[in-house]
RNA sequence: GGAAGAUUAGCUCAGUUGGGAGAGCAUCUGCCUUACAAGCAGAGGGUCACAGGUUCGAGCCCUGUAUCUUCCA
């Protein structure tokens, strides 16, 4: 093993040998709880970035973690074929050949898109091997495959005979450039700057005037709409217009009468109080529009150029027609003002050009029974737990104000509508096949919204709708799906209503929320500010472990977590001190040693301690693991490593190691592997490679990590009273060390070891352990009991129930020592006013639970005698 | 306008049933000790945003305020 860890070296080709081996596959262990996940499928559309290395590193901790503990574990693999995302960016490639889809046509242009697909699948799946996830790749689906297509027809089918698809003519948002609709979630609202444009309305009548003008003032931002008006509202209880209402007034430029209507709809307190009304162009105005029997007047073209509706306006784009209008209304005198505002203006969150409202006949789910029936399961045993809880939140009132949902895209890409149309009579039809005589009939042109396949993946990719399919039986409901806070709606939402509905059950048990991945100054990552970071680089520079590890230590659940180099070399560091720990651990041992436990008659007082220690540990790891707190489990995981196994255990075994007692050796090697095999159990979920390569490379009993056993808390080798007494051997180094320190004495320099207790198993403790209390204090003479005399010009250090004493007459100013002194009483002093206030209070002695009382009475004694020991060789000290 | 989160050491962040404030990095001092100098040993550093309240006891629970962030309308 090389003194540095290599992280190149150590993941080299381990992945594929684990896949080989068919190490991810479920035991088939009937007799065992089934544990599955379906992974989020990523989208074709690009390779995989930092947060989807975040969320699967957290799922496969999971998974790898169930795998060790024995249960019967499957994670499903996928893709998702992302409609809008997928055809948009294989659109930009073609403009780039200056061609379009249309000049391709339907079918080439989606050959196109699967070579995108095969492309783009190949290099994401290559990272999950770097990843290192444990996937089952016999399972591994994609959206579009044949099974999930019949499964979405199915779902599309059944939904419209129970009334809860429909096809009319709506407002709904438009995305210009896909040429598309959107659901309102797919729309992206920022504030942008723009105007109000106050524009003069005159009155038809010559004798109707309003405040003495012929004219009333409207305002609007969307000036190039105006062709499509054809009303004016005001709110019906609002005095100043009660007289104006079923007046007409001339529409500028389009010199067409409309009327002045009255609805509920307007605010009168918000400008002047009175609006356009634009049924065709405004999801409001199209409520109003109905409520009055209006005209819709479709101004726009699906690429948002005016047509012919738009008069002298046609084929102009829609903000080209904006300044067109203004100019004209400007040189008709009909501008009154122009104010400029700050708005919020939705964006498509795809293509990020401005969101039209558009009149258009699309495929709606009706939302509002599917919301009402997952909002019951939440409220039985079949409910879904949310982790952190206050997510559940975001999915209940968004469900609680849920609107319907537009599933038709007009794109190609994507799974078709299976609804055709009568050539002749227009008669539609619903069905999962195509109708007999399919001559008489032209399908459907639209593809469903890819989220409307997605929300049904924890089932069809187990084998719904086949329900005697296994690994349906087996695996759904899931257990647990892993995924950031941005797509509850989108996703979590959607499978939670689908799958109640079609499967009467739950999608998953539980739901782990993570946040989101920021750059080093908190910044979101993104294309356009070119901070985004590939998690492909981080592994060539780090090794996937560390990355692995700075992903599930760095972060509390729900919490957003900023990526940073600082914190990778961290990692790093953790991973090299466990490679270096393991070779000192290795290179000690030899053939006959067995990763077992020698029998607890053998073990020192230090094996104890480590046994324990790691007992303690390991009851943490699992009841943080099953709480998804990873970063609290890992956290344990490095302290016992770093501070109890390597800092003291190690460095306490070269004592055993390089001594001649063969007895003892054996133990303290078998001890070492075996804690060491426990340990790099605990960590394998978190950090794959390294613990495999190591493990593999140490006396082992099994394959490999991946399905060995994790390890359990074993109440019978939690030893607090082997703990207790490793602390005074611990506090009495330290003192030492400290001393050392203060007195800028290296460990080369020699000094005398002066113990004064009269404390029988004090004594006894560090008499039986002088090797040790040789090797890390370096004492040329050591002297133990209760009637040991310190000399006058000695460091004074005082720990529970033992003065310690070091003459260092030559190294000392005595000056020195007395402030050190005074400094320590007064510290002393304080803690002890604070035990006496505390136990004083008979409030606190009568209330507080008793061992809490006895615990500070218990610290209180220690304090008051650390403060008279410490006091009596402060005052020795300034008499002398 | 509604909701959620954040505010703890110089920086980034933990702190899960309320019982004496922690880590990593940074800083200071001393060490090439035969696993690791990307290491070891020691040290300094915090009115836990602010104001009230509950409690014997509050970083943690309740109310309000401020600042920042996000989501929704």
């Amino acid at each position: 093993m090389s003194t540095k860890y290599d992280p190149t070296s150590v993941e080299a080709g381990r992945y594929q040998a684990w896949d080989e081996a068919g190490l991810f596959k479920p035991s088939g262990d009937k007799t065992a709880h089934a544990y599955s996940v379906v992974l989020p499928p990523p989208n074709v559309t690009g390779k995989l970035h930092l947060g989807h290395a975040w969320d699967t590193a957290l799922q496969d901790m999971i998974v790898r973690q169930k795998r060790m503990q024995g249960f019967d574990t499957v994670w499903v693999p996928g893709m998702d074929h992302a409609g809008i995302a997928t055809q948009a960016k294989v659109e930009a490639r073609l403009r780039e050949e200056g061609i379009t889809r249309y000049d391709l046509g339907r079918e080439k242009f989606i050959e196109q898109v699967w070579s995108w697909k095969d492309e783009y699948a190949s290099i994401i799946k290559a990272q999950w091997g770097k990843l290192g996830l444990s996937l089952d790749y016999s399972r591994e689906r994609f959206t579009l495959d044949e099974g999930l297509s019949k499964a979405v027809r199915k779902v599309f089918v059944d939904l419209y005979n129970k009334g809860l698809i429909y096809r009319g003519e709506y407002i709904i948002n438009w995305d210009p450039q896909a040429r598309t609709a959107l659901s309102d979630i797919e729309v992206i609202h920022q504030d942008d700057e723009g105007a109000f444009y106050h524009v003069k309305y005159p009155f038809v009548d010559a004798d109707v005037t309003y405040d003495g003008k012929n004219y009333i003032e409207i305002a609007t931002t969307r000036p190039e709409t105006m062709m499509g008006d054809v009303a004016v509202a005001v709110h019906p209880s609002d005095e100043r217009y009660k007289a104006l209402v079923g007046k007409k007034v001339m529409l500028p430029l389009a010199n067409r009468e409309i009327e002045i209507i009255a609805d509920e709809y307007v605010d009168p307190e918000f400008g002047t109080g009175m609006v356009k009304i634009t049924p065709a162009h405004d999801p409001n105005d199209f409520l109003v529009g109905n409520r009055h029997n209006l005209q819709r007047i479709n101004t726009m073209n699906d690429d948002a150029s005016m047509n012919e509706l738009a008069g002298k306006y046609n084929g102009m784009d829609r903000f080209d027609a904006r300044k067109a209008i203004v100019a004209d209304l400007e040189e008709l005198g009909l501008m009154l003002a122009i104010e400029p505002i700050v708005h919020s203006v939705g964006h498509s969150e795809r293509t990020g050009v401005q969101v039209e409202s558009r009149l258009s006949t699309q495929w709606f789910v009706k939302m509002q029974p599917l919301a009402e029936q997952a909002l019951d399961m939440q409220k039985g045993e079949d409910r879904v737990e949310f982790v952190p809880a206050r997510f559940e939140n975001t999915f209940t009132s968004w469900m609680d104000d849920i609107h319907d949902w537009v599933i038709s895209r007009q794109l190609w890409w994507g799974h078709q509508i299976p609804a055709w149309y009568n050539k002749t009579t227009g008669e539609t039809y619903v069905g999962e096949e195509a109708p007999q005589d399919i001559e008489n009939w032209e399908q459907d042109n639209d593809v469903l919204d890819t989220w409307f396949s997605s929300a049904l993946w924890p089932f069809t990719t187990m084998g719904w709708p086949d329900l005697d399919e296994e690994d349906f039986k087996r695996y759904f409901p899931t257990s647990t799906l892993v995924t950031g806070y941005d797509i509850i709606f989108f996703w979590v939402a959607r499978m939670m209503f689908q799958s109640k509905e079609f499967t009467g059950r739950r999608p998953f048990k539980n739901v782990l929320i993570h946040g989101l991945i920021r750059d080093e100054q908190g910044r979101k990552m993104s294309k356009s500010l070119g901070n985004g970071i590939d998690p492909m680089d981080v592994i060539e520079k780090y090794g996937a472990d560390a990355l692995r590890w700075f992903l599930s230590t760095g972060s509390t659940p729900g919490q957003d977590v900023r990526f940073s180099y600082t914190k990778m070399d961290a990692a790093w560091n953790f991973i090299n001190k466990i490679w270096n720990a393991s070779r000192y651990v290795i290179m000690n041992l030899d053939e006959n040693t067995k990763p077992e436990l020698p029998a607890t008659q053998d073990l020192t007082l230090a094996d104890k301690w480590i046994v324990s220690r790691l007992q303690a540990t390991i009851k943490q790891v699992t009841t943080m693991f099953d709480k998804f707190e990873f970063g609290e489990a890992n956290r344990a995981l490095y302290n016992f490593i770093w501070n109890d196994f390597a800092d003291w255990y190690i460095e306490m075994t070269k004592e055993t190691l390089n001594g001649d007692d063969a007895k003892a050796k054996a133990n303290v090697q078998n001890t070492l592997a075996y804690v060491l095999d426990q340990t790099l159990r605990l960590l394998h979920p978190t950090m794959p490679f390294v613990t495999e390569k190591i493990w593999l490379s140490m006396p082992h009993n099994g394959e490999s990590l991946v399905v060995a056993a994790y390890p359990t808390y074993d109440e019978t080798l939690a030893n607090p009273v082997a703990e207790k007494q490793f602390q005074s051997l611990v506090d009495l180094i330290t003192a030492v060390r400290n001393i050392r320190s203060e007195a800028n004495a290296a460990m080369s320099t020699p000094i005398d070891l002066l113990i004064k207790t009269n404390d029988a198993d004090l004594q006894t403790i560090f008499n039986e352990n002088a090797d040790y209390i040789n090797r890390f204090a370096h004492p040329k003479a050591m002297q133990i009991g209760a009637d040991v005399v310190a000399p006058k010009l000695a460091m004074t250090q005082v720990i529970t129930g033992a003065e310690i004493y070091v003459p260092l007459a030559e190294l000392i100013d005595i000056k020195d020592e007395i402030a050190r002194l005074e400094g320590e009483v007064k510290k002393l002093q304080g803690e002890v006013k604070r035990g006496e206030g505390k136990l004083g209070n008979e409030r606190f002695v009568n209330n507080a639970p008793e061992d809490v009382v006895a615990e500070e009475r218990q610290k209180l004694a220690d304090w008051q005698e650390k403060l008279v020991i410490t006091q009596a060789r402060l005052t020795e000290l300034q008499n002398a």
